[in-house]
DNA sequence: ATGGTCGCACAGCGA
């Protein structure tokens, strides 16, 4: 048994004692962050060790994006994807043991206008979805989970209103396809659902808003999938939205996930 | 309809 979290952290040198706080509070076995923003060599992995967390898998560069997988259970190093050749650090995969594979991904976010033709980066998040489901459909995986902030909220009740953000990036219908379509070319389960199919579900409030809990104006941009063959093992997903409301907070909360599988 | 806040790194970009 094992459990999973993911977590956009944001600045993961800022927020170390935050991550701190997590893993000291909560204890997962493997932590996924996503926009560590920080060189690899720079990651206070020290303060992780400390706490009994010995192995981390990551990939960085200077000041944007980075993923890391910070676990108290032995991880091997099973590689990174250059989805749509963007030259960023969004992706590493690792495995376990038991040799399930952690994917760990970090989705563009798209930029503003939902419109490739007048802006370049909505064409890359959307490219990165493609390529995303041309690999899974090329090696189709299995016994693995895919985790990260996938920066699209799919479902309706993944938004706190789906009529208004229709045409905000993050919930337009040509990109809940793309993400449908690499979802279903890796026979990936959304976990999270499975587990709490009905009812509103957010892991992003915005920094922007005078008051984030009262406001509430979620989305629902961090995931945890899993192919269909271990699916059956997850449950006990969580959110933990109080993770919004600490100190110095990152906008994203952290997702959870059980799976009763030897690791 | 607009502007609102962060982080990095030191001006403005990305989110």
């Amino acid at each position: 048994m094992f459990t999973l979290a993911t977590w956009n952290i944001n600045s993961v040198r800022l927020r170390a004692q935050l991550v701190c706080r997590l893993l000291a509070d909560e204890a997962p076995d493997i932590l996924c962050l996503q926009e560590c923003k920080s060189p690899v060599d720079k990651i206070p992995a020290e303060v992780f060790h400390a706490l009994g967390y010995h192995w981390i898998v990551a990939r960085g560069q200077k000041g944007y994006n980075g993923v890391a997988i910070i676990s108290r259970i032995p991880i091997e190093d099973a590689g990174d994807r250059d989805y749509a050749r963007l030259g960023h650090a969004r992706h590493v995969a690792a495995r376990l043991p038991g040799g399930v594979v952690i994917h760990n991904v970090y989705v563009p976010a798209g930029g503003d206008e939902p419109d490739r033709t007048v802006n370049v980066k909505f064409g890359q998040k959307l490219d990165f979805l493609t390529d995303m489901r041309d690999a899974f459909h090329a090696d189709r995986p299995g016994r693995s989970i895919l985790v990260g902030d996938l920066n699209i909220a799919p479902r309706e009740d993944d938004v706190w209103n789906h009529r208004q953000m229709l045409k905000i990036v993050s919930h337009t219908p040509t990109e809940v396809e793309h993400l449908g379509a690499a979802q279903d070319a890796g026979g990936w389960v959304d976990v999270t659902r499975k587990d709490i199919p009905t009812g509103p579900l957010f892991s992003w409030w915005s920094y922007r808003a005078r008051d984030w809990a009262a406001a509430n104006r979620g989305r629902r941009l961090d995931h945890i999938w899993a192919t269909q063959d271990i699916s059956g093992a997850s449950h006990s997903s969580r959110i933990l939205r109080d993770v919004r409301g600490w100190e110095g907070p990152s906008d994203h909360v952290p997702v959870f996930a059980r799976f009763d599988l030897a690791p």
